[in-house]
DNA sequence: GTTAGCACTCTCAACTATCGAGTGCTAAAC
DNA sequence: GTTTAGCACTCGATAGTTGAGAGTGCTAAC
C-alpha cells in the first residue's frame, strides 16, 4: 500500500521533528513546523492513518506519535534527502586521514577515534577479511641469542610480526636462507590456501629451517585468527550516553557490553559492494542487545577487492541523513587512502 | 594523631561493609558482623569519634556512616591485608598471557581486555616510555612500484612500520644498502639519542639512499609520539556503568570522556619502581573528573629499567585488597612474559 | 567503660490530586 | 468532498502529603 505524498511529507515531518526534539510530535506542534500548511486537525486525521498503517506509533493514548522502526525504515529508503557536506568537514575528514601512518592498524584505530569524535556517535572500525589477504613478504631474523622475530606484510599494507623463542638458539644463517625460501615459494598467496605441499616444498629447499616452519605455521594462523576478531576497533563509547534514550542504566550497558564483543559487531557487518550505505533499524538486527538500537555501515574498498567497513551505532533515532553522509564520504576517503592513491581535488 | 586498635578494627569493618553492601552502614548492622562484640551503642561512639577525625562520614543526620577519602586511605596504607590469589585465578592469568603472541602492541591489548574481565572493572594498559627504547633491527624494502615499507624493531620487542611513498620510485639495491647502513650505525642507540650526525654517518656510507633518510626521520619521530599516546588501550568500559554510583548517566559519561582521553591517562600513570602498587583515591586525583573516583595502578618490568603501567579506574568505593592482589601479580607475570623469561613455578 | 532506652531527624516509598498536552469524533465552513 | 474548529476524554508527569523505618546523639543505669 503506498502512501501518497501528502503522508510521505507529514511522515517525513514527524521523523525529522522527532530526531531533532526527542519527544513525541504532536499535531499542534506539527502544525507550527514552516513547509506544512495544514489545521492540527488534518494532521491528527493523517497521523492517524499512518499510524493504523504501521509507520507511527503511539508510546499511551494522549501523547504525540513517535515514527515505528517502519517509518524510519522508508524515511532512510526514499525520504530523506542527503546532508550536504560542508567544505570544512570535507577538509577535516581529509586532514585527518592524510598525516597518519599508512599502516592499518593504526590508521583504522585512529579512524574510528575520528569518526566517532566526527560523528558524536560511538563508531567502529573492520579491517578487510583475512581470506583475501595476500602474503608480500616474509622477514625472520635473530632477536638475541634465544630468540628470533617474523614479520610478514601482506596486501594491503598490513605488516604482523611476532617474537618466537624456539628450545634450540636461532642461526641467523639458516633464518637467512629460510627467510629465502618462504618468499619464493609463499608470495603470491592467500594465506588461507598453504598447504602442507607448500610447507614441504619450503623444508626441501632449507633442510635446516625445518625446526622453524611449526613456529611460522602458528604464527600465520595466529595472524588470520586475529583478522576475524582483532582489527574491530571500537570508539567513543561515551557518545552513547549523551542520548537520552541511554538514560536507563541497563539498556546502554547492556548495548556497550555487547559492542565491546568484537565478534559481534564482526559478525553483522559483511560488506557488501551494491549498497555503499547501510542502515539496520531497531528490529531488524537480529541480535536482542540491538533491539532498539540502530547501525548505519559503510563498505571502504582497498584496491579492487578488498572491503572493510566503518559504522556507527546509537538510539533507532538517529541522524539518519547526515550520518549517512559523512559515512559514506568518509568511507570512500578512507579507502582512498589505504589503496595508496594519489591525491585528487575532491 | 593516631587511632587506637579499637577504632581501627571498626573503621576496618566499616570499609568493608561498605565496599561490598554499598550502603551507609550503621551501628546495629556493623554491630552484628562477626569479630566485632560490642553494642551498637558503644560503636555509635566510636564512630561518632571517627566521624570527628575525619575517617568517616555521614550522607545526611540520620544514615549510617560512609569511608572518607582519608579512611579509605588509612585502610590500604594499613589496615587491609592482602587478598590471596586462588591457584586457579593464578592459573587462568597465567594461561591468558601465555598463549598471546609477544609483540608488544597486541598483547597489552588482550592483557587489557583480559584484566578488565578478570576484575570487573574498566582496566588501562600503559606501554613503556618510548625514552628507553632501544633500537634493535632496521628493514627497509620495496611494496609495489611506488612504495616502500620501513620495519623497525626495538627493544623489548616492539616492532613498528610504515608505508612510504616517496615521489620517486624506490629501489631494492638502495634499501638494501640502506638497511645496513641504518643498522650499523644505529643499532643499540635510544631513539631521543639520534642527531643529526648519525644521519650524515649513515648518507656517507650510502649516498644514493639519501632521499629516503627523511622518511625514517619523519617515521621515527612518529613512533617516539607514538609512545605517549597510542600506547595506552582502555577496556571494560561498560563495567563502569554496573556500579551504583554511576547510576547517575552524567557522572558516568563525564569520567567515559575523560578515560577515553590517552593522554590523560598516561599523565596520571608514572611508573615508580619503589610502589608496585599504587592507589590514588578520590580528590587525591588533580583531576576534576576523577574526584570521586578511585585509580589503582601496578608497574611491570620489562628487563632491568623498563617499566609500563597497568591499572584499574572504579568509584572510591573499591575493592582495594582484591584488586592491589590481582594487579600486583598480574603486574609481576606481565612483565616476566614481556621480559620473555622462561616460565618458573610460582 | 559499656550498654539500654528514648526522643529526634531525615530519607524513601506509596499514595493522591492536579495539570496539561494530545487525542478522536462530530459538526460546521470552505 | 475536503478541511477546520470545538469539545469531551484519556493518561502520563509533577508536586504535595504522609507514614514507616533506619539511624543518630544523649542520658542514665549497669
Amino acid at each position: 500500500m503506498e502512501l501518497d505524498a501528502r503522508k510521505k511529507r507529514i511522515l517525513k515531518a514527524v521523523v525529522e521533528d522527532y530526531i531533532q526534539n526527542v519527544e513525541p510530535v504532536g499535531s499542534k506542534s506539527l502544525a507550527e513546523r514552516p513547509g506544512l500548511d495544514f489545521s492540527p486537525a488534518t494532521l491528527r486525521n493523517e497521523m492517524a492513518e499512518l499510524t493504523r498503517q504501521g509507520y507511527l506509533e503511539q508510546p499511551h493514548t494522549s501523547a504525540g506519535r513517535v515514527p515505528s522502526p517502519l517509518g524510519y525504515r522508508l524515511y532512510v529508503n526514499e525520504l530523506m534527502h542527503r546532508h550536504q557536506l560542508s567544505l570544512s568537514e570535507m577538509e577535516s575528514i581529509n586532514a585527518s586521514l592524510r598525516l597518519k601512518m599508512l599502516e592499518l592498524d593504526n590508521l583504522l584505530a585512529e579512524a574510528g577515534q575520528f569518526l566517532a569524535s566526527l560523528t558524536q556517535y560511538t563508531a567502529y572500525t573492520l579491517a578487510p577479511r583475512a581470506d583475501t589477504v595476500r602474503i608480500i613478504r616474509f622477514d625472520l631474523f635473530a632477536a638475541g641469542a634465544d630468540a628470533f622475530i617474523i614479520v610478514l606484510v601482506t596486501q594491503p599494507a598490513v605488516v604482523k610480526n611476532k617474537l618466537c623463542r624456539p628450545p634450540f638458539a636461532p642461526e641467523e644463517d639458516t633464518l637467512r636462507q629460510l627467510s629465502l625460501s618462504l618468499n619464493l615459494y609463499l608470495v603470491g598467496l592467500c594465506v588461507s590456501e598453504l598447504g602442507e605441499a607448500h610447507w614441504e616444498a619450503v623444508a626441501a629447499r632449507t633442510p635446516d629451517g625445518r625446526p622453524y616452519i611449526p613456529f611460522i605455521v602458528e604464527f600465520l594462523q595466529e595472524t588470520e585468527r586475529s583478522f576475524d576478531t582483532r582489527e574491530v576497533m571500537l570508539s567513543g563509547q561515551s557518545h552513547l550516553l549523551s542520548h537520552p534514550e541511554y538514560r536507563d542504566i541497563l539498556k546502554a550497558r547492556r548495548l556497550l557490553e555487547y559492542l565491546s564483543d568484537r565478534r559481534e559487531l564482526s559478525k553483522i557487518s559483511t560488506p557488501d559492494p551494491a549498497t555503499p550505505v547501510r542502515f539496520v533499524i531497531g528490529p531488524e538486527n537480529v541480535n536482542e542487545a540491538l533491539q532498539d538500537a540502530s547501525v548505519i555501515m559503510a563498505t571502504y574498498h582497498i584496491g579492487d577487492n578488498l572491503q572493510g567497513m566503518i559504522g556507527v551505532v546509537g538510539p533507532t533515532r538517529m541522524d539518519y541523513a547526515r550520518l549517512s553522509s559523512h559515512l559514506s564520504y568518509f568511507a570512500q576517503r578512507l579507502g582512498h587512502y589505504l589503496s595508496g592513491e594519489e591525491e585528487e581535488s575532491t
